[in-house]
DNA sequence: GTAACATATCAACATATGTTTATATATTAC
DNA sequence: GTAATATATAAACATATGTTGATATGTTAC
């Protein structure tokens, strides 16, 4: 499969455009997007690693957390014209709306991921 | 399904970022289409109408023919952003390099196509 | 009317994808 | 060492998607 056509096909799910969309606002771990999402464990990791096997999200490990942004820089040309067209397609979204607000409330306690 | 998402599903597939390609390029009919793609006649045809159900091409009919053609002006600000992302990766693409080369070879010959 | 060409659609099949549940691995605190 | 948390992966299942071959519809020329 093409470079090409593995981004489209990892944007081609809503689920993974509402990560994209909250990962555009700030880098998350795992905990942090199932949370805002509302998505089982499984569920998240395994949407994230499609995207980070798309090269549209770069992945860090701290401690047991493992966090995942969106690096614009890092990509080739016509990636980047599609993160523009995401940022401008989730901007409309009310789902995705909700999840920038979710965002914004989850924090850490203790180091543990609460809402 | 969310009209964002219908439009990555239409391009996560390489056959039809070939048939998007060389219609950047010039309207085709669908017979165009399959002969430069080498592809068979429904296949080009359901292709074709997925990229059309995700509102990436316009259809026109002339007598026998259908032509389809790329019109990002009539598209929303994100899709022009995702043709723009298609232009550049296809650019790149050998295969789609050799698709845009064989359809300038392709021409109707008494109203009928052929190579 | 028939013949030839263009297009769309359907049925059948194989492959791919997403979800759920359970399990395995890794890190930290004790 | 154990317990708690975070993450990844695998198995099972249902759904979606692409391909092929056959068929139906539509247009044109005769």
């Amino acid at each position: 499969m093409s470079d090409t056509v593995r981004v489209f096909k990892a944007l081609s799910d809503g689920t993974r455009l509402r990560i994209l969309n909250i990962l555009l606002a700030k880098e998350c771990c795992v905990c942090e997007v199932m949370q805002v999402l509302g998505i089982s464990q499984p569920s998240a990791s395994r949407h994230l690693s499609i995207l980070h096997g798309a090269r549209l999200l770069k992945a860090r490990k701290e401690g047991i957390w493992m966090y995942y942004s969106v690096d614009p820089e890092d990509m080739p040309a016509y990636a980047r014209e599609i993160i523009k067209a995401v940022r401008l397609a989730t901007a409309e979204m009310p789902e995705a709306r909700l999840d920038r607000q979710k965002l914004r409330k989850t924090v850490k306690q203790n180091n543990v991921c609460v809402n």
